[in-house]
DNA sequence: AATGAATGAGCCTTCATTCAT
DNA sequence: TATGAATGAAGGCTCATTCAT
């Protein structure tokens, strides 16, 4: 990995880092600079302005979480295995990557989102949506708002990992279960 | 109401405005002052300081949201009603009232909101907590954690709220006795 | 003593207070007011401006020092007696009288003091400066400058009272008689 | 002298000037720019605070006293012909440097004073305090507190400095040997 | 006389950004 | 590429003073 690549990654990562510390408001070019190692001139040399850079973080993040959600997954598992496994990974993502989780729980919810140009607010399950449609648009889910699906599916695995304990993959094995009962047509 | 709490009240208003809009970073206390049509000097009157004023605004929205769930509550219906209930209600705060879900949203996703002492960041399901819990610890509910049950039915309904297109009275119920038979105990 | 005259005293001695405590810079009249009991509306019934109440404080002041200067002082008295008299009254107030000491130090080398139509900087002295003079000038002095029997004298008590420890009746006596000896014509 | 070290001093220069015109009070950050020529911002690029500015003029005027009082002093001199030297040099600190005489009045008499963590309130006596102490404990003055010796000795120089009129070399050579007849032993 | 809400200029300080080196 | 001093607009907040009551 080059000196440069190297660089870029230290001031995404402090920044990362701070946004998290710190709030999305009080994130200081200035502290940055101190944190990452480079001089608030270099960071303009990577980036062009702080709100790219911020952009730049999430893009990163992103990244990371759809590898995350997608590790070990196969286009040969049918819908069920399928959405059990994604489920799994988002748990543990959200679960052992704290600071990311948190990092988009501010982006996400400021207007930092809403600039971006955003083709797609999360696009991750744009991949396995095919299936996370009611069964008469070829998917093979209840005829539920995708919304719905959604919240029912990730959100739930991002609220739970956001819990004080820690679940046991039995419980949560269980869970998701229960959840694909409740959504899938029988 | 007097005076004095009208110019609170208009402070406050501006303030959720100015947040929605502009974001919890990016919210002035200049531009605060010209949109509530207070003095800069005046709202330190009435708030120590922006934090206490951005808490206070938490307060207020925090307030209207218990009175949106629980109205036309009433401790007499049994526990799927009730949760049936509090349910739509939650779909119609979080669709009718925008602007404070944006700003809960970026408010309990900010370090404003771990600044604050906090006895409990979301009181209010602590009403109906006691059929929100397995059979066997009195409530009706299967063995799923705590965090589980927020998230699929306080959860949905804000996720629900969140998109584009509106649903319709009876498809929400539809949604909502979903849910419902997913985590009661048959 | 009249209420008017009460708060105006009231006002008069917070202040003094708060100088000695925050200093002439940081005195806010906001502050003044909670200390005083009186509204910041009264205040400037009784004193035109802060500038005002600040050399009214010292005024007040003054007329403090100079009653305990001349405190059991006669026009019966030599030159010798009177002098070591109005030394010794010196070393007391500067003593006792801390507040009032510490807020004469900040007003004389602020430019408070300077803004004062001042009639003299000093106003003390000249009741008892008929001696402190040369003896060519009908004064029982040595030929030293005014500044120069000034500093011995009162500058020496006041410099003495700073001082931690206290001194005794006797030690007093006996610098005061040297300072005596060496400024007086035999 | 580099050019770091010019702005610096600028800015230190300047804050002299401000307080000793205006007042410890009423030396706002803004005018120190102007005068300056440096921008508000890089102020706090050299000093972190405005205390923290005034705190260090003081050490810089400190300096630059201590190095006027020593000049042309040796160590080789006896007792009485270094204090008359070191007090003819105070008397040509506090004539000629008027500005740093009044800043040392304002700043010796202001919390900001107190505030500092101060090892010693006026090192520079420390340096002659061999001799200025009485006899029996190695020095050779009477037997008077060193308060008193200070304000007899320094304490007169200022005064008479700041007097209107100049004292001739002659004359205060005669009463600075009038002062040494006075507390030295016999 | 008295209150205290209100004003608004101004204060100290921060910080995104630029630029000479 | 890299530095970090420099900029200056803006931010949160204060405070002498006024004024409706």
């Amino acid at each position: 990995m080059s000196k440069r690549t190297d660089k870029r990654e230290a001031i995404l990562d402090a920044m990362l880092d701070l946004v998290v510390k710190r709030g999305l408001h009080d994130a200081p070019m200035s502290v940055l600079a101190k944190k990452s190692g480079a001089s608030p001139g270099v960071i303009y040399h990577y980036f062009p302005s702080k709100e790219d850079l911020i952009h730049a973080v999430y893009e990163r993040v992103e990244g990371i979480k759809r590898e995350a959600f997608f590790k070990g997954y196969s286009d040969a598992m049918n819908a069920r295995a399928a959405l059990l496994h994604i489920w799994l990974n988002a748990y543990d993502f959200y679960r052992t990557r704290k600071r990311e989780a948190r990092f988009l729980d501010q982006y996400l919810n400021s207007p930092y989102c809403r600039m971006a140009g955003s083709d797609e607010k999360d696009p991750i399950m744009k991949r396995i949506i095919k299936w996370l449609r009611p069964k008469k648009h070829g998917g093979v889910m209840r005829d539920l708002p995708p919304e719905a699906i959604d919240s029912l599916t990730l959100g739930l695995a991002a609220s739970l990992a956001r819990a004080q304990k820690e679940f046991s993959k039995s419980t949560l094995k269980e869970i998701a279960e229960t959840v694909w009962t409740a959504i899938a047509e029988e």
